[in-house]
DNA sequence: TTTATACATCAACATTTCTTGATCAACAGA
DNA sequence: TCTGTTGATCAAGAAATGTTGATGTATAAA
């Protein structure tokens, strides 16, 4: 298992799920805790008013997206914003309306 | 109703909507065909190996979230990209891991 | 007129995602 | 040990999205 976090550039399957794992406002919210650096679990469950297993497949989500990781330490989970992934996400939006999208490229040329 | 499209950055719901909106490859092919200017329908429903209702929805869903403009010329009707609100959405995607989420700000200052 | 074409919309069903509550595993402190 | 705490996971139901086929509306051409 590598441990190069795929990036949405690569897989279109990759940049859709990128893209829906930030298309949800607590996700949303959770980034925007995780701005200033690494945060354990229980500080965003008391910051969030949302239940425990709730968070936790949020967290999931935005974990198997690529966009965050997260680090255990005693009984804390620490989770932290995965910046390459949101800059390359940046390129992709943003390259949308005027560049070839790369992973359509590669399936057809037209 | 005002002409201006309601951009990512005022409106949680409309980002989030925004973001869904691309999270779909039919979709992103859809811009990615509307990349080189305005298309007819007909042309995408051509490229697209998508059934003509089903891809009259996505084209809705992509209108709905102000990613795309549509305009009716006899009997058929042209999609266009909508530039600004990627332009928006661009930045807002980049701002996520440093910059606070203007919506949010206004919710709340912790 | 009649007929055909382009596209939107609707109703019904399938699939995916969200949400809750319960249980489980790992750890730490008494 | 035993107990409490953190957080993941699971099963089941709710809600949202995607998909299909049929129908409707506007336009144009015969």
């Amino acid at each position: 298992m590598t441990v190069i976090t795929k990036t949405a550039k690569g897989d279109l399957a990759q940049l859709t799920k990128q893209l829906r794992a930030l298309a949800d406002e607590t996700r949303l919210q959770v980034i925007d805790l995780l701005r200033g650096g690494e945060r354990c679990v229980c500080d965003l469950t008391e910051a969030l008013d949302v239940g425990q297993s709730l968070l936790s497949f949020h967290l999931k989500t935005l974990k198997d997206a690529g966009l965050v990781s997260d680090r255990r330490e005693g009984r804390w989970a620490y989770y932290t914003i995965n910046e390459d992934a949101f800059v390359a996400l940046q390129q992709v939006v943003g390259g949308l309306p005027s560049r070839r999208l790369a992973v359509l490229a590669e399936k057809c040329c037209c």
